[in-house]
RNA sequence: GGGGGAUUUCCCGAGCGGCCAAAGGGGGCAGACUGUAAAUCUGUUGUCACUGACUUCGGUGGUCCGAAUCCACCAUCCCCCA
């Protein structure tokens, strides 16, 4: 059968597994450039805490999606992927290849399904008036209001995840169709991409925490203090925004408005980089033709032209 | 030297004779995820032959049909008087 899709390659797996230097590796090997799929090096400004790649790190290998967004504001996945798409167009017309690289994997996969046009807009005022009837009459309230239009959301969706119950409501207030129905025509839609995904894993959990837990230390020690104080003081950064709930930075603004110690920042950012680099492995664990690639074996962390070697094999 | 208090499952901490393998929180582990996703949420957390059995609540020995809970002694820590 004749494919005309286009074809993409990515490189995700947990935080601190070193996707980054793979990803620019490959990209010199394959001419190809980067597109960042990470939900907060988007957002301008915040370099250290996100593990932005330097421009040393890049090599001279272009990247898209840095610095695209205004840490005041929300950005959202089907922004990201409206973006994105753009930078697959851009890359291929110049005859490259774009490689995804990053951890969201919602980010990715929103690409991958293509930007839906539904009508499935989020509408703030109405997010605000189910906030409240949740406050006073409690979740089971509004999941019961769901429960009326969308039961199969209902059954799937927590009461106590009110962000997911909310926006269920807020995809048929919007549309007038239900997130169940909308969720399948987009599922059963066909990708425009043809994509190859490398997921980097551990075959150590020990390792990967080891590295994560490093990380951070380097971080601290690269000024992510003075960072995220700078960010803080001009008004860029609070902890009510998305990028101010970004690991590295909510520990730090704590710290900077005197509710915790430094070391115990430390402590928390390393924390909630372990689990989320849980999440990530649940989440990249979960979907189907992945290609595994482990970056450490018996004897600890394999060389990055191994690596790539492997790679470069199953991309081409 | 005398008087008082504490010791609970990985940690903190409730329990004060049966309804206790033991509340709650933390941490750990596992999972979910379609417009806030580095977010949000769920489950699980003594052992096993797991709708039941077995071993736990500093140690030893008692009281009792029955103890983490009562008594005695020992150990460790804290406070008060000297």
């Amino acid at each position: 059968m004749a494919n005309d899709k286009k074809r993409i390659f990515a490189v995700v797996g947990p935080t601190a597994g070193g996707k980054t230097a793979l990803a620019i590796e490959l990209a010199k090997r394959l001419d190809g450039e980067v597109i960042s799929c990470d939900s907060m090096q988007i957002y301008r400004g915040m370099d250290i805490g996100t593990a932005k790649p330097s421009n040393e790190e890049m090599q001279g290998v272009t990247h898209h999606m840095l610095d695209v967004a205004d840490p005041r504001l929300t950005f959202s996945s089907e922004d990201y992927s409206l973006l994105a798409e753009k930078c697959i167009d851009d890359i291929i017309s110049r005859g490259k290849t774009p490689i995804f690289c990053g951890g969201t994997g919602l980010y990715l996969d929103c690409v991958l399904r293509g930007v839906r046009d539904d009508g499935a807009n989020e509408d703030p005022q109405f997010r605000a008036e189910m906030e409240s009837l949740a406050a006073m009459y409690g979740n089971g309230y509004v999941h019961a209001r769901l429960a009326e239009i969308d039961p199969e959301a209902a059954q799937a969706i927590h009461e106590n995840n009110l962000k997911r119950v909310i926006r269920a409501l807020e995809v048929y207030h919007m549309t007038g169709k239900t997130k169940t129905e909308l969720d399948r025509i987009s599922r059963t839609a066909e990708s425009k991409y043809e994509a190859k995904i490398i997921y980097l894993c551990f075959n150590s959990r020990e390792l990967l925490y080891e590295r994560i837990n490093r990380r951070v230390d380097i971080m601290l020690e690269n000024g992510l203090e003075k960072e995220v104080r700078k960010l803080y003081e001009s008004g860029a950064l609070c902890g009510d925004t998305t990028a101010g709930q970004a690991i590295g930075y909510k520990e730090m603004l704590k710290y900077i408005e005197g509710q915790i110690t430094l070391s115990e920042a430390a402590d928390e950012i390393k924390q909630n980089s372990r689990r989320y680099a849980k999440r990530q492995l649940t989440w990249f664990g979960a979907k189907e033709g992945f290609y595994k690639l482990y970056v450490d074996d018996e004897k600890g962390i394999r060389d990055l032209r191994c690596i790539a070697d492997e790679a470069e094999k199953y991309l081409i």
